[in-house]
DNA sequence: CAACAGAATGTAAACGTTTACATCAGGCGG
DNA sequence: CCGCCTGATGTAAACGTTTACATTCTGTTG
């Protein structure tokens, strides 16, 4: 019993012919180990809990896809909850992985503090991402999301654009928010035009940047520059654009945020702020993973991944027309 | 101890207040109860294993969505696995998961029937997702992709296309493959041209739709439509067109397959077969959830999901063009 | 060949639940 | 007041591993 069981988990001294004979046994016998009973005596599930929003597009593939690649480098597996739309959905997740995982990767806008330490044992591992949780009790890993914003604001800016135009996301959702106060921050600071009434609502969809478009042109004056905050809705506003023969960025200069594979192949090319979803994700993995090594003497962290300005040609900083000669860039990943 | 348990699991006599002192004890010590040694004692992890392949785009994400939605709803958890490129990596993945599962969702294009049975318990229940297996071992759920393809092949040839071309996807996919078979089926079936050479070899990138708008171009005499194995390739298509100043569907006609959400916002508007991937995940889970509850008396059964064919302007659904046109069209269209 | 060292293997306790069964506390009819 | 019934609570075995420790085997050396 105890041989079998070093014979399966590599170590202590076994003979060789021993080993063999163990292997040969548990094929035949189709012996497969019971989680449970590994993870009652050893006191590690070696899984990690991941919790993740209502993520559309192709965020969650992302986040997901860096987070298991790192955790499955590290022999851990994956216990994933999505969808939560609120609170106290988020909240139910939380309890049900309690006992099952040796650490959480959290990614929820709509999550506070102290709904998570409520629903936690002290001290347990916990990586936030993206969440609107400050103070020192938890680490965590933000995107720069107004420092993004910002820079794409006074990129419009540095090519004359004095009435800008923004699309906002959802009120409730934490990345919107900071992008609103990106742009409103380099609004001001390079001297633009600043008015509520440039804040135009949306929620995140193609649709809404669709609806946002007309309401938009429908402004008096017309901004000359619209700064999207998500891609998705840019493409709506594009579509809206080009069915009213609105020229891109000939009438109007747009600009997105997230930078999502298709961009670059908008008509024209979208101007995004990209940020690397499968690297936030991967990173959050890892520094759980050295939490969990070091154990209490652990010290939480906060760190914010920058996000960086991609300029094509939606926002019109090559030339004034829509450019039909402009080559798209040659990058691409090809496990997107 | 027993009491706790009662109280913890809500099954069983239990005086009210009693039950409220274990609840508030519970509370304050944070107690959690183990999940291993619980499943240990009840034999079920209350788990299911989900197997992704690299999926592309914005499947992953609904395929997730779909089937956390039903797991959770029964009150089960999910493990997850993702990014398979290969069958290796899947054995490796399928490994680990034994004996943490109740059962398996499996959608990998890469794995095949031995290798599973080789790699499972006898009699485990496992759901089979858009995989190549055939042969009664298994439950499985298939997309009808070979009749969404022909159906847009069909509706390509009923505009009056002679001369339509294909880009393929990976010729490892399973998906791939069975809407190659259906391209090739309609356009026997309609009467159109077949040769090898109208079938354009593309790995489901924008970036190789985008290639392969080029070599289309190129063909003598130029195939006057072109069906893409899946969407991503035809936005590539479409913004290379659009570079070249080839004019869709005035010049060439565009299909894809998939329906992802920005394909209605593309300029033009991008024809697809639409496939519902979260009802896919969903219905796979809700099946796999029955076979659970039948035990061994589950006898596995195949499903198709059909495919519904979106006409949109890329195909020209409007007018019918002439069979021998050339590059340069004399209708040009408004989009819808 | 005896003694010994070190490697290999065996033994048993422990992990934290659930559950069949035993026990206990009251209420009720006789 | 006794036996009995029922509902509430306690007891202990069982689940399948890992691991410290005990035991046995193997080969080497004096």
């Amino acid at each position: 019993m105890a041989t079998v069981s070093r014979v399966l988990n590599g170590k202590g001294p076994v003979r060789d012919i021993t080993s063999r004979r163990v292997q040969a046994a548990a094929d035949r016998l189709r012996y497969v180990p019971h989680g449970g009973a590994r993870s009652l005596i050893t006191r590690r599930t070696n899984a990690i809990g991941v919790l993740l929003p209502d993520l559309f597009g192709e965020f969650f593939s992302e986040a997901i896809r860096g987070i298991d690649h790192a955790a499955r480098g590290a022999g851990y597996q994956l216990l994933v909850s999505g969808s939560h739309g609120n609170r106290a959905q988020a909240e139910t997740a939380l309890r049900a992985m309690r006992g099952r995982v040796d650490g959480l990767v959290v990614m929820s806008p709509n999550i506070d503090g102290p709904t998570l330490s409520a629903n936690l044992p002290e001290g347990w591992p916990v990586m936030l991402l993206n969440c609107a949780v400050d103070g020192a009790a938890f680490d965590s890993i933000n995107i720069d999301n107004e420092g993004g914003a910002a820079a794409m604001v006074e990129h419009l800016a540095g090519l004359g654009h004095r009435r800008i135009a923004h699309v906002t996301g959802p009120p409730d959702n934490w990345d919107a928010r900071e992008r609103l106060r990106g742009y409103r921050r380099a609004v001001l600071s390079s001297g633009g035009e600043y008015t509520r009434e440039l804040e135009v609502p949306g929620d995140f969809t193609e649709e809404s940047g669709y609806q946002a478009a007309r309401f938009v042109l429908g402004m008096e004056p017309t901004p000359t520059a619209i700064f999207t905050a998500n891609d998705s809705m840019a493409i709506g506003l594009l579509a809206a654009f080009q069915e009213m023969g609105v020229r891109v960025p000939g009438d109007v200069a747009v600009g997105g945020f997230d930078d999502i594979p298709i961009a670059r192949f908008m008509t024209p090319p979208l101007s995004s702020v990209s940020v690397s979803i499968a690297d936030l994700g991967a990173r959050a993995m890892g520094r759980l993973l050295a939490a969990l090594k070091e154990g209490s003497r652990h010290v939480p962290r906060h760190e914010t991944l920058p996000a960086r300005l991609v300029v094509r040609s939606s926002s019109g900083s090559r030339s004034p027309k829509p450019p039909k000669s402009s080559r798209h860039s040659r990058t691409r990943r090809k496990d997107s």
